[in-house]
DNA sequence: GCATGTTATGTTATATTATAACAATCGTCA
DNA sequence: TGACGATTGTTATAATATAACATAACATGC
């Protein structure tokens, strides 16, 4: 998986990628990528900044599509049936998947400056994670990892910064 | 850490353990454990199934406690700051930290089947999460690990039932 | 075509989780 | 004791999410 979120990159790409990715995926599924399915999925895509549902909500307003909650929690529901995005349990808020063929969870790095969100795979999480079930007979199904911190390009800025002071 | 969540035990030993040692812990800080503090951490560790804060909070009503919401959650930012308890972020509930004396975000086994919590110090999973950082240049702040799973416990027990079906 | 079942959407209401804002009280210690 | 900070009380509301039922769109066999 590139990790591309926090390096500057042609974002235009990102998104017409997910959503290329996304109607083909479903085309093959026999899923319907409906309107308000696609266009939410591309306001997850707007950024690699995670988004809560009524921030989508109040676009898909703005955008003259229904606008009640059930409304954008059943596309980020089939959304994420689909593997197509992921939800932040930490702050409640919505994330494009990179990697959508294949049905997985991914670990996320959260940076608290810029709020931009990127999936890893890590093996390394991913071993150390089943070890530790194995250990206590646990039988692992689902999990979530989310890593909070500063990402290097803020990291970079704010050492740029910081000998003015 | 032992892991007790999952196998048979004395819980009572769990909540005198866990009181006692907050007692103390909150002396030797100058922190105050108030009544209602107190209570929100018993009725925390009442078991190893988290515990919602309106389910607290309906507890504390019962008991004559003052019962509105800013009350529980006050109390449980206080034991958080503490490190009394963590919240488990997937499930928005609230479980007792078995370790209170260094701070620490632990990582945690959820069994769907008994709704208990696990907490873990995988010296594994810590790890791997700061390799996966530092391979991405992220300063790393705080995490949330939560595994969903089947305990050894459930695990065993299906075992037994299924061959009578 | 069209009846029929299934999937998707519309709509209203409400549940669940959490915080803001300000007033009153309690503890402590100079 | 009085002044300050910490804690609690109180009211209101924000933020997140789902239940329940009605309607519409689509797919499929006839």
């Amino acid at each position: 998986m590139q990790a591309t979120a926090f390096s500057p990159h042609d974002h235009t790409r990102c998104i017409s990628t997910a959503i290329n990715h996304a109607q083909g995926l479903c085309a093959d599924r026999g899923a319907r990528l409906t309107p308000v399915r696609q266009r939410v999925l591309e306001l997850v895509w707007h950024s690699h900044q995670p988004i809560g549902a009524y921030e989508l909500l109040a676009s898909l307003a703005k955008e003259g599509f229904n606008s009640a909650p059930p409304t954008v929690y059943r596309a980020l529901e089939f959304l994420s049936e689909q593997g197509l995005l992921h939800k932040l349990e930490s702050i409640n808020a919505y994330v494009g998947c990179c990697n959508p063929d294949t049905p997985h969870q991914g670990h996320f790095l959260l940076c608290k400056v810029c709020n931009q969100a990127q999936e890893l795979d890590s093996q390394h999480i991913t071993l150390a994670l089943k070890l530790s079930a194995e250990q206590h007979g646990f039988e692992l199904q689902s999990h979530t990892i989310e890593m909070v911190g500063t990402c290097q390009g803020c990291l970079d800025k704010s050492k740029v910064v910081e000998p003015k002071q």
